[in-house]
DNA sequence: CGCAAAGTACACTGATCTGTGAACCACCCA
DNA sequence: TGGGTGGTTCACAGATCAGTGTACTTTGCG
């Protein structure tokens, strides 16, 4: 069972445990005796709706992925200034970061699955994606010039944001300054500063 | 015995098997027996070296700090000027970046053990607080304006383009060009476009 | 009523994990 | 020559892990 497009409500319950006991403490370190537990659910019912600790993995990514782009999403439609869009991921991530202070899943889960042919690739992998072509797109939208190089910076800075928050560097209010003078730039002359040569 | 000085030629293979294998598989995938397998050495040198995982686990993230940080302040070193030497750890990244395709084995590292008390938090909020540092000083040397600003920047592209790597985005050269313009920018005006407000 | 789907209870398998105990061996040096 | 240090061999303990088999109960619905 690759992919379960309707799930049932022991089956939400026991995702929702999952998602918040992987992000927390690893995937590798947490069982599914322990997910279990904490969902008032048992095993075989994980097994019945999951079929293994890998499949609950790829969903909990999948989910995962899923709510952030919908929160940034709604952040960039709540923009009426599409110079200020651009930047909108940065604050989503402001309000992601509330709750969650334990850095990227994905990069995370990449740094336990090491292997290549894991489902959990190739979810890092197109949502990193997505956001660097939504990042592209926007920039465009607002007539930025250079849209594909001012994209790469902006993930660039989204990530090392990103990576750097379980440090509590708080990187991320210079990050999103940066990000914005940047957009900036682009608007003011030819390109970012920079790029020439 | 948290740490230990002076090691034994048998310890210093098990450290090293350690180290490979730790980065490229993850800390929690890889098993004491595998480590002892590798090195040719046995698993009980192994703990009477080590005393326990845990600390192995400590001397590895060390270890490859010490090499790190040698690596960063040779390619310093290396440059006669000093502007150029405040994104001398972007060069060093490159090269490093050439045989370590995994990303930042401490940010893994703080993806797999979520416990604060471990020793590799520790471990990895000295790295990038020493590497904030060093830029710092280096952009304070160069005689750029706002050093601690442009610093943070610094930081956040630098670890950016580490988080980003195993997704094989290719955003070291242009991180490093923004890195680049941001020294510039610095030297120019007054200070780091868009600092002001 | 009768059936099927969803979930429970619980024991259990086989593998793997960290860590230990104890006897033994090779080498170096006083 | 005789320890002491460093390493080996190998069995083993105790815990935890993913995953299964089976019989039972509940609930909704035709």
């Amino acid at each position: 069972m690759p992919e379960k497009r309707f799930r049932t409500p022991a089956g939400q319950r026991i995702l929702a445990a999952a998602e918040e006991l992987f992000y927390d403490r690893g995937i590798t370190a947490v069982g599914v005796d322990l997910i279990a537990e904490h969902s008032g659910l048992t095993k075989r019912t994980l097994y019945n709706q999951f079929g293994s600790k890998d499949h609950l993995v790829s969903a909990y990514l999948t989910e995962r992925d899923r709510r952030w782009r919908s929160l940034v999403h709604d952040t960039v439609d709540a923009c009426d200034d599409p110079v200020a869009a651009v930047t909108a991921p940065f604050d989503a991530l402001r309000a992601w970061s509330r709750t969650n202070t334990r850095g990227c899943a994905f990069i995370n889960a990449l740094a336990e699955l090491p292997d290549p042919a894991h489902p959990a690739h190739r979810i890092a992998a197109d949502q990193k994606h997505w956001l660097l072509n939504l990042f592209r797109k926007l920039a465009a939208a607002a007539g930025c010039a250079q849209p594909a190089t001012l994209a790469t910076r902006l993930l660039v800075l989204h990530e090392g944001a990103l990576a750097t928050q379980p440090l509590a560097l708080d990187t991320l209010p210079e990050s999103t300054r940066l990000a914005r003078s940047l957009v900036r730039a682009s608007l003011r002359n030819g390109g970012p500063e920079g790029t020439h040569r």
